[in-house]
DNA sequence: TTCTAGTCAATAAT
DNA sequence: ATTATTGACTAGAA
């Protein structure tokens, strides 16, 4: 494993000797915390006592070092810092207690709102002083990467290796994919060193002979050794990839699996560090490149360095995979004689007796689900009191009501590729994020559930018996929804009759049944369809107040480069430069015409040292990809799924009735 | 505290 | 047996 890493020091010491620390590219940058990562590992393990007491005693600001910072930017100073943070994945948190004694929401405003200079007290400019010695020096960043580690193993753990929250320890042999360099983690780094090392012309031969299987180190099975250094790797590689195309590789990655017969569950737990249910969204519905944070960028940098070197890492794959079938055989057939052999599970099922109830998912049910959509539609971002009212009506508890809220805006804005605002689900026109208000809320979902009703009844009776007669259990009785009282605005809604609708809609309004919006459109920025429909005009009349005023605080973007949401997408080069090395992107789109597109390369440039800052450099949002294939819907409007007549209900109802 | 992102893990659906 | 969904949790940030 030296090679690579041996090379990657050798190479920043060489080359990058110490000077201008802030035009170092992040190439540079990256090639020295290699270096000082290197260099403490090889030093004594992690000590109780890291060279690093900081937390509240950091009140050493000279006032030597005072006068030396007569004057500074602090703009500029939080613009850089802010960069190190989400360039080194940094938290706030790790920083503000680190390097400037303070608290992560400290951090968080002075990075958001830094304050002039000259309106600062000599208190106020402490931080900002510190934060500018943090920039001069060199150091300063690796040493707080490389404690970022040591302070929280678990972190490493997380990515290290797959152990699902809970037992540690188990029986179905965990799989750690140790995040440490392993030699060849190969392509990202490894060209990034050699570029950094100025060896320009190094040729693929050094490359290939990375390749050669050996890494002999990186076995399965070890468990986090205490000393596991070298902590950098996908974190690293991380930030500094320019981009890619996490389409093409979700694509190239489900075509090996398939032609392979790897399942996601062994794929996602042996070379991502992920369970079945997340390799699985993340495969077919890959968030674009730009609109992924660090963490999230992490899988597809792993996939992508899967990738590199397939046949081997296949290879792998089916030895872990007959592995396990044979031990799982094995261990069945063992258990059928001796019942109660027991090794090692046997602790953890004895020691805990209580914890044997898996506690099973809630299951909302379909009117549930109609009236949350509602709810949504109507205000995506409700308060305390609208909650409230929910959990009253739906007989949810708050906290289930507001992960549906959180689970489900984050779900609607990944697939309409939302860019930017979590606003305008809904055409806005009409109700829009005032208050909830009970009486609309209710007279609207009771139509909802008619028209589901009908449409149920529709499909039902699809074959030939009319819909006459359908046990609508539905409304009134087994569910929740106590009110529903036709009232207001005097619906006759009373006796849910399924004909009912052809005359209820004093207020006009089309009851789309189903109306989907065929063609989406480009969701950058805008607000994708706005099909929505009914009751526009008529809805309003009755809250049409002109106080439009509490807009939630959507909360800004955690990308890697917030500004990106607005900017102007740039035209995608088939290949791009970034500090010398040059990458070939191929192109990406077109997907899986049978021959793949050519592999991406990466090839060392003579060293052109240009900006360290990519900037906006974006390829085509291949956004377009048709989507609407599997299931267009989810807006609260068109409703496709109960299409099945499934005769759940199973309405537990008990005794709510208030 | 609440919001965004990323996941997990129980269930559904194939 | 796999893959897709989705309620609940957990970090980080604001």
């Amino acid at each position: 494993m030296h090679s690579a890493a041996a090379a990657a020091a050798a190479a920043a010491a060489s080359t990058a000797p110490d000077e201008l620390v802030t035009a170092a590219s992040p190439l540079q940058r990256m090639a020295s915390i290699t270096n000082s990562l290197m260099n403490n590992a090889a030093l004594p393990p992690l000590q109780p006592h890291p060279p690093r007491p900081m937390k509240a005693v950091l009140p050493p600001i000279t006032q030597q070092q005072f006068d030396q910072f007569s004057n500074l930017n602090t703009e500029e100073v939080v613009r850089r810092i802010k960069e190190h943070l989400s360039q080194y994945s940094i938290s706030q948190r790790l920083f503000g207690e680190s390097v400037l004694g303070l608290s992560q929401g400290s951090v968080s405003d002075l990075l958001a709102r830094p304050k002039p200079w000259h309106m600062l007290t000599q208190k106020g400019r402490e931080p900002f002083i510190r934060m500018k010695m943090f920039l001069d020096d060199e150091n300063a960043v690796h040493k707080l990467v490389a404690s970022q580690y040591k302070i929280a193993p678990e972190k490493l753990m997380r990515t290290g290796c797959y152990n699902g929250g809970k037992r540690p320890g188990f029986p179905k042999m965990p799989l750690k994919l140790p995040d440490m360099p392993k030699s060849l983690e190969s392509p990202l780094p490894p060209a990034v060193s050699l570029a950094a090392g100025g060896f320009p012309g190094l040729p693929p031969a050094a490359l290939a002979s990375r390749l050669p299987g050996m890494d002999p180190l990186m076995k399965f099975g070890l468990r986090m050794p205490t000393a596991g250094q070298l902590p950098m790797s996908v974190y690293e590689t991380a930030a500094i990839t320019p981009e890619l195309d996490t389409q093409y590789i979700t694509t190239k990655i489900k075509e090996v699996l398939l032609a392979n017969n790897i399942g996601q569950k062994l794929f996602g737990e042996t070379v991502l560090g992920l369970s079945q249910g997340s390799v699985s969204e993340l495969l077919s519905k890959p968030k674009p490149w730009h609109l992924l944070s660090i963490k999230g960028r992490e899988p597809f940098i792993r996939m992508k360095m899967w990738l590199e070197d397939t046949p081997r890492n296949l290879d792998k794959l089916q030895r872990i995979k007959s592995d396990r079938k044979e031990s799982s055989k094995r261990r069945r057939s063992q258990m059928e004689t001796a019942s109660e052999s027991n090794d090692s599970s046997d602790v953890y099922s004895t020691m805990s007796n209580s914890p044997n109830a898996k506690k099973s998912r809630v299951l909302f049910s379909d009117e549930q689900k109609e009236a949350l959509k509602l709810a949504f539609a109507m205000d995506p971002y409700p308060n305390m009191t609208s909650v409230e009212f929910l959990c009253q009506e739906l007989n949810l508890t708050h906290r289930t009501i507001t992960n549906w809220f959180h689970n489900h805006r984050m779900r609607l804005k990944q697939q309409t590729g939302a860019a930017g605002e979590p606003a305008p689900y809904l055409a806005a026109g009409a109700r829009d994020g005032q208050q909830l208000d009970p009486l609309q809320f209710r007279l609207l979902l009771n139509r909802r559930l008619q028209e589901l009703h009908r449409e149920k009844a529709v499909a039902a009776g699809g074959g030939g018996p009319l819909p006459g007669p359908l046990p609508f259990a539905g409304l009134t009785g087994p569910l929740p929804f106590p009110f529903l009282d036709g009232r207001l605005s005097g619906e006759p809604m009373s006796g849910l009759d399924l004909s009912m609708k052809s005359d209820n809609d004093f207020d006009n309004q089309s009851d789309d049944a189903s109306n989907m919006s065929g063609g989406s459109s480009p969701p950058p920025a805008g607000s994708p369809e706005g099909d929505d429909d009914d009751d526009e005009g008529g809805e309003r009349r009755q809250a049409a107040p002109a106080g439009r005023s509490s807009r939630r605080k959507p909360a800004a973007p955690q990308w890697v480069n917030p500004q990106w949401a607005a900017e102007p997408r740039r035209t995608p080069q088939p290949q791009q430069l970034i500090n010398g090395v040059c990458v070939m992107q191929t192109e990406l789109e077109g997907g899986e015409a049978g021959a793949e597109p050519a592999q991406p390369l990466v090839r060392v440039e003579p060293e052109s040292a240009p900006e360290p800052e990519p900037e906006l450099k974006r390829e085509p949002d291949e956004a377009e990809r048709e989507e609407d294939g599997p299931e267009p819907e989810q807006e609260p409007e068109p409703e496709p799924e109960p299409v099945k007549g499934e005769p759940t209900d199973a309405e537990p109802d008990s005794s709510e009735a208030e």
